[in-house]
DNA sequence: TTTTCAAATGTTATGATATAACATAACACT
DNA sequence: AGTGTTATGTTATATCATAACATTTGAAAA
């Protein structure tokens, strides 16, 4: 995939969003743009501050890590992005770009590269991960799973 | 269950959790009784600076933060203590009185109280989060998974 | 059009979680 | 007692995140 690619893919994805947030009546204002453009880049689950140095340094904004919490709150809200607590990082939806409505995901993280892989398990697992935590005598609150992983190309790398 | 029964217990649990320790050639000194300790008995997940602010109150005994983290490293080399990422809090393993070998856990993690309970997920389940995980191109690191959840009183106190 | 209100962003301070680096103390083995 | 290893203490700092308040921007009413 060259860069040129993957930049026609951004801007595609982009323009998605925004329909999205027309479509909800809530603005995708440029820094929201810049964030998830950034996100999107990046291509992999980084931390707030890794967002600002990326702007800082790749793009040449300066956006104030505050100002990344808030805009990662609304694009959490708006779908858009994920926030994966296993390792205190975001990382953008994968689904951005597609009409049906968003399932819950679950994350395969690489533990060394933080490359991130969202996927959706079998139908029986999610059943019997339901049924499991309610025999527990627990409420399953969010079915999001985050799985610690190796990434191919990280496997390779430690051999 | 009285508070008499509970010590009972951790003093319990801590022979066993020495024996375990002895076992492997490693000491389990004073302080580190002191921190499994409190985790027993505060029952919950809680920070590292949580377990400062206990030895401090409830059993008068000063220990740096810094020491306790080590400590923890320490406890959850020897399968004695778990730490749950996704709220980045440490809990005593539910299984220290056990003899057989350690088994990977799943913890259901209240969000309102934090409590947890540590499960088993049925054997199906494992083996379909490990095959989606495959052929998603990733290799499972830990099958430890940490599920957002309520318990059944926090449940309650949201009615 | 300008006034006005709400939403978005900026700014500063601080809290919460965690690790690095080096010093000292305790223990275990000669 | 001497020596090396393990454990703990101490200080500083990195990293992740939110609170509180100020300013700016944008959109709709007057």
């Amino acid at each position: 995939m060259t860069s040129v690619d993957t930049l026609d893919q951004v801007s595609e994805i982009l323009s998605h969003a925004e329909k999205k947030c027309v479509a909800r009546g809530v603005r995708l204002t440029d820094k929201r743009k810049l964030v998830l453009s950034s996100l999107l880049q990046m291509n992999k689950a980084v931390s707030a501050y890794d967002i600002v140095d990326y702007c800082k340094k790749q793009l040449g904004e300066i956006v104030p890590a505050m100002s990344v919490y808030r805009i990662l709150d609304f694009l959490q809200e708006q779908q858009l992005v994920h926030k994966l607590n296993l390792v205190n990082k975001y990382v953008a939806c994968c689904e951005i770009a597609c009409d049906h409505s968003h399932e819950v995901s679950q994350f395969l993280i690489c533990s060394s590269c933080h490359k991130v892989k969202e996927i959706k398990l079998g139908k029986i697992t999610e059943a019997e991960l339901r049924r499991d935590v309610e025999e527990a005598g627990f409420k399953l609150v969010s079915p999001q799973l985050e799985i610690n992983c190796l990434c191919e190309e990280c496997v390779k790398a430690s051999n």
